[in-house]
DNA sequence: CTGAAAGCGCTTACAG
DNA sequence: CTGAAAGCGCTTACAG
């Protein structure tokens, strides 16, 4: 392996001067500069990353730590892509990313306490309280990506970039009202995760600004069978209704098969509207209408603040605001 | 940051003896061993990995060079968090794992030459002849995976593990056959990627077997919608035909739409295999019947042997075996 | 069983 | 504009 000291012997001069010249100093004399950078192109040199990281005391890189259920299947598909999205945004900004499960108890820690990365992007709503602790105390450089623990949702120290629920619900909510329909079901995950707190608290906005009095909130399993599940049990409730907002686009498409297998038009008989815009709804019939959270802002927008972070400790604090996408299905 | 000088210094022995110790070396005496892993825990120690790494001269961590297409629909819904599927077979290995675009053309060459990683899984049909032969002249650990540039094709001393994309050919037109059918269709993307030319060689082969003469090879582009628009144009050839294998699940997709708005049932009428084996097949009606790529065994036989490879300079030439699904449509 | 010393390949404050 | 020297935080051959 060709080091600065290899070509500091061919140019006669010291390795400080291959370092300053390599590493585009000022004062050091054209001449100089442009004989050294020749011979390190010809050899095909390039600076030792550990060396340089030992001593500059920084790895340019930034860690991500993801859910454990990251390859579940709801997972798999709401994220499609998500890594290759941090990736790519983190390699514009001439950084690296370092993408890991949190295995064991005290990962994190030890990720900072190696300083194998510069800061950290947190994804996962189950990471630990002493994890958060030691990560604040250390005044280690951190955003929450997407998730935020429960246990801190309530903290107003808290760094976060993060898809708005609420608004999300409610955008769902009042495009069915404003459609005519008054009597609307909302498949919910309540009790799986406070994201889904958040959308249903935007449905009920949605419901009171409209005068609706009557909720319909069923809180399953937030999977396409259970949906499918839900539907067909309540079968008689359905008929008085008049639209769905499933909180997934995985249980739109559930409550869709169910509906269909009863003889029910959509969005004809009933309205069907989703969260998320998996791409999977752009190839069903009917065409899935929902709510998208966009995950390549969610990606940029949390990659860049995590780099300004790390350089400035500013407190980051962003929502992003979440789309309607009218397509077929209400 | 805490450093072994800082423990020594508390255990009053030298640096070595503490590197020793939390190291498990042999001839440390219990006590010493004991009480300096005492104090590391205490203090919240970890090695600092750039200095280890540069004395080591090794990383622990693994590239993975995946390709611009990655993030596009295709790439997107197929390789539904294989990234994912890495990370956690690194990290079960005790490695690392460095995912990147080939942002520029001598990218390849740069992490190598800077020593970033160990070994390296390269995933992008793309990668240029130059890098290639870079790392052949230098003799560095990879293995191609899932994708071989089509001039190494033929080489025999290539490193890879992949998908036997002609026996999935093979599979799939095989059990059409089985089924009675005589007039298959493939619908193909021969000027895209070499593995489409090898997934039609499985399609004749099958058809030769089973002494069957005509072949109706669609060579189009590899999308829901080219499909779709491929079978209406061809309505009069469709008369004729009895199956159709798409040779990826969203052809299958658009091809099951065109049929269904030409009022044909499927499989009644026409029976249509796919390839893939994406998630959105197991929620669409009729489920897809397709001939699965297992993506975890990819990511795990990749994995192990980039690290088997990286110890030993062995020869690494695997291929995952296709799987039949069978479900509705076919 | 333990320590002193050299070295991994850089960067940079200091001196000239 | 350039060099010698120290240091980043480890590991390990050598000596005892």
């Amino acid at each position: 392996m060709v080091t600065i000291k290899d070509i500091a012997k061919i140019a006669g001069v010291s390795p400080s001067t291959v370092s300053r010249s390599l590493n585009d100093y000022p004062n050091i004399s054209k001449k100089t500069k442009e004989k050294i950078k020749k011979i390190a192109e010809d050899l095909g040199f390039e600076f030792n990353e550990a060396a340089r990281n030992l001593n500059r005391k920084k790895t340019n890189t930034i860690g991500v730590i993801i859910p454990q259920f990251f390859d579940d299947m709801r997972g798999e598909i709401f994220f499609a892509n998500l890594l290759g999205k941090l990736i790519r945004e983190a390699q514009m900004e001439g950084y690296h990313v370092r993408i890991e499960y949190e295995i064991e108890k005290k990962y994190i820690r030890k990720m900072i306490q190696s300083r194998s990365v510069d800061g950290l992007l947190l994804m996962n709503p189950f990471i630990s309280k002493e994890d958060v602790e030691f990560i604040l105390e250390k005044n280690f450089p951190y955003i929450f990506l997407h998730y935020i623990p429960e246990n801190f949702m309530n903290t107003s120290k808290i760094n976060y970039v993060r898809t708005n629920q609420k608004k999300g619900g409610y955008l769902a909510t009042k495009y069915l009202i404003e459609k005519g329909h008054r009597k609307i079901l909302t498949l919910s995950g309540l009790s799986i995760n406070y994201e889904f707190k958040e959308r249903t608290e935007g449905y009920r906005k949605a419901l009171k600004e409209a005068g609706i009095g009557e909720e319909y909130i069923l809180d399953i399993d937030v999977t396409f069978e259970s949906a499918k599940k839900a539907i067909k049990k309540n079968y008689k409730l359905l008929k008085e209704l008049d639209a769905i907002f499933a909180q997934t686009d995985l249980m739109a498409l559930g409550a869709i098969e169910a509906l269909e297998e009863m003889s029910l038009n959509i969005p004809e008989d009933v309205s069907v509207i989703g969260f998320d815009n998996i791409q999977i709804g752009t190839y069903f019939k009917p065409r899935l209408t929902t709510i998208e959270q966009p995950l390549d802002k969610l990606a940029k927008i949390g990659i860049k603040n995590i780099i300004k972070l790390m350089k400035d400790d500013v407190k980051v604090r962003k929502f992003i605001e979440p789309k309607l996408v009218i397509r077929q299905s209400a």
